[in-house]
Parts: C-alpha cells; sequence; structure tokens
DNA sequence: TATCTTTGTGTTATAATTACACTATCAAAC
DNA sequence: GTTTGATAGTGTAATTATAACACAAAGATA
C-alpha cells in the first residue's frame, strides 16, 4: 500500500477519494445516507461516505466498494457525478474526490454491526445537517443530477422494491422534481412507457394502504434501450 | 513545483491530468482540436490537449488554462465532463485525467506560433483518427454530452460568432443531433425561445451566401435562467 | 442581366399536455 | 360485521406542441 508511481514528471501528487451519494425512499421521503465522522478533521460531523481509492482499483469499483462496505447491498444503480478538487477542500493537504450517486432499494439495506455502519443514518433531503468538508456542494450536485436525469431515464424505479405502488412512485418523482404532479396524467405517462405492469392477483396493500402492486418491466426496457428508444417519462 | 502533501494516510498519490475536448464549428461541420504528441508514449498520435494541474490550481482552472494555451480564448463555455482513472491508462504509471468539454468561437481562435499550438489541428467528428491513451473514450462521451445538452440548453451559440445565420444554427443541430431537421419547424422552435433576434438592418451575407443575420440575446437568457425558466430546443 | 444558391414563410393533421371530481377498495376501529 | 377514514383508480375536453410538406424572394457571382 506504499505510494508507487513511475511518473516522469514531478508534479503535485494529490491523495485520490471517493464519496458517494446514497439515495434511498422511505415513508413517502426522499433521503441520503450519512455517517458521522469519528475523527479530526470535522469529527462529529455528519459527511458522506467515501474513502481512499487503492492502488489497482478504477474509481468505479473505488465507489462499488465503499457503497458496498456501507449499505452492504451490490448490484445498484451508481453513476460518476463530479471531480471536486479544489486546494483546501480538505485542511490536511490536497485531496481530489471523485463523487458518485447511487440509488438503492431500501429493503436491500441492511444495518451493519461494525463500526462504519453503526454511525450512517438516513436524512431526509430536506433535513440535511451541516455536513465535513465541502460534501454539501457534492449533495447539491447529486440532487440537481437526480433532477434532470429522471425526467429522461426511469431511474424511480431504482429506489423501489420490486413490487411497490405507484403511488409511491409519483411520490418520488414529486420528491426529485420538487412539486405536486396530477395523478391521472401521472399514470398515463407511466402507461405510455409500457414499462409498469399491473400485478394480476389483487395482492394485499402495505399496512395502512389500499393498493395494488406494480412491478417495473426491466428486460423491456433493457431491450427498448438496445433499440435506442429514448424515454421522457 | 516539488510534491507537497501533509495528508496522513499512506496511499497511493496518482499523477493528475486534465484534458480538453475542445469543440469548434466551421464549413458546416462539427471539429475538435487536437495536437501531434511530440514525445512517448504514443508519440505521433493525436490526442486531447491536457496537461497537469499545478499545486495550487482548481480542476477548473487548470483546464481554463490549458485550454488557453492551445486556442488563445478565454471567456468560453467549459464544463467538467467526466473523471477518467483507470489503472494502466497511461503506461508510465496511475494518472487520473479530469476531462472537460468546451465551446469556442472558431472566429476567437487564434493560431499561436509557439509550440503546443503548431501541433494542434480541427478535425471533424466525423474523421477523428486513433488516438493515444484513452481519449477516444473521451471523446464519445463529450460527444454525447453535447448531444444530450443540446436538448434543453441553447449551446449551439457557443459556437458561432456573435451574427449568425440560422441556417448555420440549424447545421450545428444536424451535426450534433446527427439528424437532419425541418427548416420551418425549426424556426418556429427558435422563435419561441425568443433568444434569437433578427438584426434591423439587412447586413451583406458572407461570401457565397445569401443571409440575413441573427443574434443570440444572451442577456435575456440570462435573466430567464435566473427566473428558473427551462429551455427545450 | 442571367443563373445559381440560400433564405424565408403557412397550413393542416396528428399527438401530447393540462386541468379537473368522483367512486371503489381496503384496513382499522368500534 | 359495520362504520369510518384513507388511498387507489378512472375519463374527457380544451389547449398546445409536433411533424410533414413546396415555392417564391433575395443575394452572389459570372
Amino acid at each position: 500500500m506504499t505510494p508507487k508511481n513511475n511518473y516522469c514528471y514531478d508534479y503535485p501528487r494529490p491523495a485520490l477519494t471517493v464519496d458517494c451519494v446514497i439515495f434511498g425512499y422511505d415513508a413517502s421521503d426522499l433521503k441520503i445516507l450519512l455517517i458521522k465522522r469519528g475523527i479530526e478533521p470535522f469529527k462529529g460531523h455528519a459527511a458522506l461516505p467515501g474513502g481512499f481509492v487503492r492502488e489497482h482499483e478504477t474509481l468505479d469499483s473505488a465507489a462499488k466498494r465503499e457503497l458496498m462496505e456501507e449499505t452492504n447491498v451490490s448490484n445498484v444503480f451508481i453513476e460518476q457525478l463530479y471531480t471536486f478538487g479544489n486546494p483546501g477542500r480538505d485542511p490536511r493537504g490536497r485531496v481530489i474526490s471523485t463523487a458518485y450517486f447511487a440509488l438503492v432499494k431500501r429493503e436491500d439495506y441492511i444495518v451493519i454491526a461494525g463500526d462504519d455502519a453503526a454511525k450512517a443514518r438516513w436524512y431526509s433531503v430536506g433535513a440535511i445537517p451541516p455536513l465535513a468538508f465541502d460534501h454539501a456542494e457534492i449533495v447539491e450536485m447529486a440532487l440537481n443530477r437526480l433532477k434532470g436525469k429522471i425526467r429522461y431515464q426511469p431511474v424511480g424505479f431504482e429506489l423501489l422494491p420490486e413490487k411497490f405502488t405507484l403511488s409511491d412512485l409519483q411520490h418520488i418523482y414529486e420528491a426529485i422534481l420538487q412539486k405536486k404532479l396530477d395523478k391521472r396524467n401521472f399514470r398515463k405517462k407511466i402507461d405510455k412507457t409500457e414499462l409498469v405492469i399491473r400485478l394480476n392477483e389483487k395482492e394485499k396493500g402495505v399496512a395502512h394502504r389500499a393498493a395494488y402492486y406494480y412491478k417495473f418491466d426491466k428486460k423491456k426496457y433493457e431491450n427498448a434501450l438496445k433499440k435506442g428508444i429514448y424515454f421522457e417519462i
């Protein structure tokens, strides 16, 4: 794990980290997962989960590893967001951080007994505490990216369990876009995509809810992508 | 210029560079600016202009500096694209590169007599030669980003001189979106944005062209942005 | 002044968007 | 098991956006 680099020029060598903005949806609310820092600087502050990129690791796999360590979920939507590298963003020296954002299904999320996860907590995006480093800026950018993305990619499903109600899906759209949507028009649009199927058997609703369940047809989506179909929801 | 870093952990310290995908528009063609590498590795290959991030420099200012060195233009549209950090992308050792993409007005571009610029050349996006490192991947991503962006942000104007013909603007859209557009429908859409004004006096056309000139109303655009108006063109 | 190239313009059919109110179903409390 | 409260589910009409289509006017050049 010692630094090794054959590069012939003698330029600054910053430390390289990844930080993850992990979104989840729960109780009609869009949330992000934050940890409480155990060490200085910013000891006690909330911060994005993240860590150093290892020697033989791609940025993507470093981000996936951090996500896995924190949430114990794999096979989730994860995408590079932006790279933050202002000198002075970390008081200890120059640290470049490539931020990722991930969408996880809360049902898959497992609380780990270990050090890291014990400090992790979900916060509603409307009530995020002051964050360490430049993490507030990172979160803001992630929210904007998500807002832009949901217009043309059906990312809402990544936050829901396999079976869900259309109202839940609508709530996600409302939480991300920050505006109320008309129920019938929303359903019309979802119908149009043909990506959501209503389950045949009437299943029992969730607690305190009267609801049918729906399912996202991921195969249909992937086939449509191959044909180059462009989704606007 | 010696590496300096007080970071308390002992992790790999990659070298950090920026690479710029510089777009220009000329002769009804979308082009990018490439340099010819003078040193190994990939000596003689075409590559994206770029270089090391300096010690007290932000990523943005490193990208702007590289752009300035290469094209001698400032005050242009430039935006971070993506960060490439696979181990092995540079045979000399671990190099992280944050890619930027820029849109320049060809009229502002000045050929510099010095080393760097003498090796620079514009290539049509349809005829890009084999590139050094993973630069082909970077260019591809920049093209896709531009394609996505032009749908909701009037970036086409960044590639045109102050006064332009609507046909030129349409050609840019066609080059970026890679499809033919209907002239009357295109003009209807442009009219709807109210961002383009036809110049009062009929000005002489460019050589071999019969044309009126139009102008992009940047102030109107910025005011609209402040009001939160969302442009789809 | 003739010729060639490019500009500029309107209508109609189809599709998408918006706005809007009531009944049916389920779950829980009594 | 009946009542009550909460949520799910449904259609239509007016407006707006999109797509398809052809020819005359203006400028540049020879």
